[in-house]
DNA sequence: AAATCAATCGCTCTTATGGGGTATTTTCAG
DNA sequence: CTGAAAATACCCCATAAGAGCGATTGATTT
């Protein structure tokens, strides 16, 4: 945007809480919220056209989602930043609005004066969100168990960067011969019997 | 934890941090810090057998690194939670850590008093991190730009689930020459030249 | 002391894979 | 309407992969 004041569009099918946000953001000094929708299609036709940093984006929406809105609004534009409002945070509806491109998740309980804290930080880079809702993220990452060995999973890596047998067994000082058993074996623990699904199971299961 | 304390280790090799901090946290109330550790080592061998709720890991240490440290000690006990200090967040040691287990991920500079919120916070079950550490771990979310066409897309899904040339064709009702035109022209559009990397890199970046 | 598991090395055989081509039809955007 | 991209189909050939066998050594655990 051309000036320190960051211009917001709201997305909210509920009127006093579309309306009382508007006043209370528009009125904010170093914010502007002159856009206001209730629902995701008239978002969807507008904003692309409109001068705005951050969108307020209501998760619950009649009709199109918010979420569907905003990966289609993301498709177009890249320079806009989605913040996520909701009522109640489950785990779908977070790594969703995270994959159609939203870079921030609030609770709608959160108080105007964290909100434009929060729409700030977005705004400078940052993706503001609870402290709950970092933890279902975070614990998207965690290993739920690795039945590989530490060779095995040496080998497992390799094999998905391309190496083959051959391969391996140098980059690993071994046998081919070894390299194969130890294949064998992976295929075995993860109940496979062919490379590509070893290693796309290993991904989804975090080992490699 | 019995009372309503938490009580906080320190691992964290640069002797005054580490002092200062345990005499901040320890004098702080509500707050225990009766442990403090400068390598990963001693900490690995000591903390399992503590009554600490939250443990405060550098990740810079001299010889096993705090990431390690955490992969270890997660392994024995689940109960802890792990926030992670650094002076500076790459985004490697970031995914790192949290495969590792950590709940929280803070830069060294945060304040004693945000420090305090934020140990309370993962206690709490949450996940601190600053906004700027969410927003990196959220663009792992998103899809980069997929090279692929549907049928490619199609293939390729198949392939993961173990299935060779046969099965897919018979599966989408083509002549396996087909298939293995799709293929080919995924390898290359990846620039990949086997199955195996070419759903890692599919994975990786989320086109499957 | 026994048992288990990881890690290492070896063989044979069939089949799948990947690289090199070529070519037609359909579909979609400019 | 036209041209590019996608989807479809086919050939040959060398090699890698996977299945099915067996075997020794050294830790770790019980």
């Amino acid at each position: 945007m051309l000036t320190d004041t960051i211009h917001i569009a709201i997305v909210e099918d509920d009127n006093e809480i579309r309306q009382t946000l508007q006043l209370i953001l528009d009125g904010s000094a170093g914010f502007a919220c002159k856009f206001a929708f209730a629902d995701a299609e008239s978002a969807i036709a507008s904003i692309p056209d409109l001068p705005v940093d951050v969108v307020l984006m209501d998760i619950d929406l009649p009709g199109k989602s918010g979420i569907e809105a905003t990966r289609e609004l993301r498709k177009r534009i890249g320079e806009i930043d989605f913040i996520m409002l909701t009522v109640q945070s489950d785990d779908d509806s977070i790594f969703e609005s995270l994959c159609a491109g939203a870079s921030g998740y609030l609770l709608k309980d959160t108080n105007p004066a964290d909100l434009l804290v929060h729409i700030k930080e977005v705004h400078e880079g940052g993706s503001p969100m609870s402290s709950q809702i970092a933890r279902r993220i975070i614990n998207s990452f965690r290993i739920i168990d690795n039945p590989l060995s530490d060779r095995e999973t040496e080998v497992l890596k390799l094999l998905s960067q391309g190496l083959n047998y051959k391969d391996v067994a140098e980059t690993m000082f071994l046998s081919p011969h070894t390299v194969k058993t130890h294949i064998k074996n992976i295929y075995s623990k993860l109940h496979v019997n062919n490379r590509a699904e070893a290693i796309y199971k290993a991904i989804k299961q975090k080992l490699i």
